[in-house]
DNA sequence: TTCAAATCTGAAATTTGTTTTCAATATTGA
DNA sequence: TCAATATTGAAAACAAATTTCAGATTTGAA
C-alpha cells in the first residue's frame, strides 16, 4: 500500500489549477477534511465540490468517503511515530487545547508517569513493607491534609485485608496514639513532601516507643522518610504546581494498591477467602 | 490507541437487541462498515438505519461518518502488530507474580485502562460538567462509601476553584440537603455502580426541587446516571472484583482531574490567579 | 399483578451531502 | 487564428444520512 499522501504529492504538480488548490489544502491538513463535508472542504480550498469529486476520480478512488478512509488510514497509522518531545503539561490550562486534547495529553502524561514509577517504586522496598503489614495486627495510620484521600481509601483496603485500622482524622490525636504503639503494631505515614511538622512528630512519637514505621513520600530526603523502617517513594512530577493536577494523588493510590496485592500475595488460601469474603460486602453496590 | 472497539464491547452487553445486531457484527466484522452505507451495514446485520443512527450516538460520534473514521482509525492503527492476548491480571496475586512483574503487570493494566478511557469519556460532556460547575456558586456533593474518597478530593479541587462546597459523609443528611437545591447551586453524585438507594434518593430530591445533576459512574445503564443532567462515565473493568484493585479509583481522580482543568480553561485571568493563590496556601507541606 | 412511564423499533418524511450534467470559459497546439 | 480539448462551477438529480412519529415493547412503581 503505497502511500496515499505521496500519490497526492506526486500528481499535485500537474493538476489543474482548482484540483491543485485541494490538494495543497489537504496536503497540509492531511486531517482536516476527515471531519469535513465535501463542500466545507472546497470552499475551506476556495473552490467547489464538483472539483473535489473529479480530485477523487483522478485519485482512483470510489468517492468523498472512500477518499476520507484512504485519508484516515495514511494518518492514524502514522500518529505516534515521531512524538514531539512533549513539553506538554507545562501549563495546559492556558493553552487553549480543546478539551479532547486535554483528556488525551492528560491520559499521556499520566501514563508517562506511571511508567517512570517502575524505576522509583523499589519492589524489595514493597515487600519489606507488605511483609511488615503482614505480620501486624493493627495499622496506624498518619498524615492529614491533601493526604486524608489516600488514607481514607488504604483504610478500606487494610480493613479489608483483616487488620484493625487506627486512623482519626485529627494529626493531634494521631500524635497521642503514636506514643502508644505495642508490638503487633505498624504505623503508615504519609505526606508528599515528608514535611508536615505534626505528622513528623507522630512519626517520632512511633519511634520513640519503639514501633516499625512505614513512609510515603515523594523521591528524595526529607524528614519524614528518614525516620522510616520502610520507605515508599514516589517521582516528583514538578509540574504539580503549575498544572494543578493530582497526579500525585493517583501514584499513591497506585502505590497503595501495588501493596495491597503484595500482602494478598503472602497470605494463605484461607486468609484470601476471607478477605474475598469482605470485599463483596464492602462493594455491595456503591 | 487501541479502544473504540472496546468500548463498543463494553457496551454491547446492555444494547437494545437491534442495536445489539448491528454493535455485534461490527464487532465481528471491524472494517467491513468502512466499504458500507448506512442502509447496507443496517441490512447486514439485520436491522434499519435509523438504529445505526441511534448506535453512533450512544457511541458518542458525530453520525455515521464520525463512526466510520473512529473504525477505520482503530483498524488501521493496529494493523500488523500483532498484539499479545494479554490475559494479564485476570488473577494477578494468585499467580505467583515476584512483585516486580507484578508492578509491571499492574503499571500496563492500568495505562491500558486510561487509554479506554479515551473512548468513554466524552469531551462534550466534560465540556458541559465544567460550564455547569463554572456558572454555580456552591456545588453538593454526593455520594457514600468508597467513593467518599473520591469526593473529599474534589471537594479540595472545588474550593481551590472558589466553589462553596456542601459535603456531609452522611448520605442522610445529604437527602436532606438535596431538596433544597436553590438556582446557583448544582449537585455532583459519584457511585461506581450507580445503584445507591440513598444516593439515587438524593439525586432524586435534587431533580424534584428542580436543580441540576452532574454524576459519575461506569459507564452503561444505572438509576443514577438516568437522572443525570450531566452523565460523566468511567469504563468498566470487570476485574475489579477479582484483582481488589481500586482502578476504579484512579479512573475516578483522573476524571475529576479533567474536570478541574476544563473548569479553569473556562475561567478569566483573575479568576485563574485567585485559584493559585488558594493553591499555594492549601498545599504548603503536607 | 396492574398500570403508567419510559424505551425501543422501523417506516416514512425530511434534511443533508454527493455526484452528474451542462453551458460558459479557458487553454492548447496545429 | 481557430478548432479541439480541458477546466470550471452553478444547478439539477441523486443518494445517503438523520429525524420524526406512532405503534409495540419493556421496565419500574404502586
Amino acid at each position: 500500500m503505497q502511500s496515499f499522501l505521496t500519490l497526492i504529492e506526486q500528481i499535485e504538480k500537474e493538476l489543474p489549477a482548482s484540483e491543485r488548490k485541494i490538494a495543497d489544502y489537504v496536503l497540509q491538513n492531511p486531517s482536516a477534511p476527515l471531519f469535513m463535508t465535501m463542500t466545507e472542504l472546497s470552499a475551506a480550498a476556495g473552490s467547489s465540490p464538483a472539483i473535489v469529486v473529479r480530485l477523487c476520480k483522478r485519485l482512483n478512488v470510489d468517492g468523498y468517503s472512500d477518499f476520507k478512509i484512504r485519508l484516515s488510514r495514511e494518518v492514524f497509522s502514522n500518529e505516534g511515530k515521531d512524538e514531539e518531545p512533549e513539553q506538554v503539561m507545562e501549563n495546559f490550562y492556558d493553552s487553549g487545547l480543546s478539551t479532547r486534547d486535554l483528556i488525551v495529553q492528560y491520559i499521556k502524561f499520566t501514563s508517562k508517569n506511571l511508567s517512570n514509577l517502575e524505576s522509583v517504586l523499589d519492589p524489595k522496598t514493597v515487600d519489606a513493607a507488605a511483609e511488615v503489614i503482614n505480620k501486624a495486627k493493627t495499622v496506624l495510620l498518619l498524615g492529614q491534609g491533601s493526604a486524608e484521600v489516600i488514607l481514607s481509601d488504604l483504610q478500606y483496603k487494610l480493613a479489608r485485608l483483616g487488620k484493625n485500622v487506627i486512623y482519626s482524622k485529627d494529626v493531634n490525636l494521631q500524635i497521642a496514639q503514636s506514643y502508644s504503639l505495642t508490638d503487633d503494631m505498624v504505623a503508615f505515614g504519609i505526606s508528599y513532601f515528608g514535611e508536615d511538622q505534626l505528622v513528623n512528630q507522630a512519626a517520632k512519637a512511633v519511634k520513640e516507643s519503639g514501633g516499625k514505621l512505614i513512609t510515603l513520600t515523594k523521591i528524595g530526603h526529607n524528614h519524614l522518610s528518614r525516620l522510616a523502617d520502610v520507605k515508599l517513594q514516589i517521582p516528583a512530577s514538578g509540574y504539580e504546581f503549575r498544572t494543578g493536577s493530582t497526579l500525585t494523588r493517583i501514584l499513591q493510590i497506585f502505590v497503595t494498591d501495588v501493596l495491597y496485592s503484595a500482602v494478598l500475595g503472602k497470605m494463605t488460601e484461607e486468609e484470601k477467602t476471607a478477605v474475598l469474603r469482605r470485599w463483596n460486602f464492602s462493594v455491595t453496590h456503591s
